[in-house]
DNA sequence: GCGTCCAGGTCTACC
DNA sequence: GGTAGACCTGGACGC
């Protein structure tokens, strides 16, 4: 079935799916020629189904579903989709705060700022896991792993991403030598484990009314997330008010601002300090700037 | 083709 | 609180 749904005022599609690096990570799959994200949704009705989305016209979305939704299933799916899409977040203050910068100002102009997210905070978890200490070919190789070693099989070369449980029910050796997780196998086995059992409730962390730097201390008290990967999380999450450094993020800004020249973290702290809450999302803007002006040109 | 070295975050032990 | 070393993999490089 297809239908439509309405975009909120500044919302770039197309710009939300190219803000970091997960629209290649599966489930998702990203078409490039005819501009559209596809994924496996599971809704809590216990279907799956495959959906594409698309521009559609002036401020709208097309949607296309494998399946047939009856009204509460269609309201969870546009639940979900505009969840990851963070269509239901509100933007104007950060857009408000870049017009006051001549070297911001094309962030609200292209609508840009919008990261995209799994329908799961599981699912961003272990990938950011997955993030760490390697090479973006080697977390392709482990989400990929997980996904069509792990995953609910849709249809021949498309899979869901792991449940918790899934992963809960396999062996350490299992995530080091299949997934080739190598040391983080540990850790993403710990946080399913804990998961399944019911110990922990990582989803709620999306509408957690904790202060940010309480919500990073729990974030950063599951095992195998450090500094980096929590700060990235919680961007997710909706708070931008850790910088979440790592190797690539540095030389970057070392280029954008120092010609180069490598100084210390304290110093990109401190660039980013006068931007208040927002500082996470100028940081990641400014580091990937190029992307927008060599992706889409204005 | 094989061996060696390095880069990449996080954890743990130690000072 | 700060620091060194271990963890594991893929890729680059030299032979």
């Amino acid at each position: 079935m297809t239908f439509t749904i309405n975009v909120p005022k500044n919302f770039s599609f197309w710009r939300t799916v190219y803000s970091h690096g997960w629209c290649a990570l599966p489930p998702f799959k990203v078409d490039k020629e005819n501009k559209s994200l596809e994924r496996i949704f599971k809704l809590a009705s216990g279907k799956h189904l495959a959906v594409v989305i698309k521009d559609g016209k002036k401020e709208k979305l097309d949607i296309f579903s494998t399946l047939k939704l009856n009204g509460n299933e269609k309201k969870d799916l546009i639940f979900q989709l505009k969840s990851c899409l963070r269509m239901q977040e509100d933007y104007s203050e950060f857009y408000k705060e870049a017009r006051e910068h001549k070297e911001y100002r094309w962030i609200p102009k292209i609508g840009a700022g919008r990261l995209l997210r799994a329908p799961t905070v599981f699912e961003d978890v272990i990938k950011m896991i997955c993030t760490t200490n390697c090479s973006w070919a080697l977390t392709e190789i482990m989400v990929s792993n997980l996904c069509k070693k792990l995953g609910f099989k849709f249809q021949d070369s498309c899979f869901m991403f792991p449940t918790p449980e899934a992963i809960a029910g396999v062996t350490e050796k299992y995530l080091r030598k299949e997934i080739r997780a190598g040391y983080r196998a540990p850790y993403i086995l710990e946080l399913s484990r804990r998961i399944a059992k019911g110990d922990i409730d990582i989803d709620k962390w999306r509408t957690s009314s904790l202060p940010t730097e309480e919500l990073f201390k729990e974030v950063r008290s599951v095992k195998g997330i450090g500094p980096y990967a929590a700060g990235n999380i919680l961007k997710l999450l909706g708070r931008y008010d850790y910088l979440a450094i790592d190797s690539w993020c540095r030389k970057k800004y070392f280029e954008i601002h120092r010609n180069g020249k490598a100084s210390t973290d304290t110093i990109i702290e401190r660039h980013y300090k006068p931007f208040g809450k927002w500082r996470g999302l100028f940081f990641w803007m400014d580091v990937t700037k190029d992307w927008h002006d060599r992706e889409f040109p204005l």
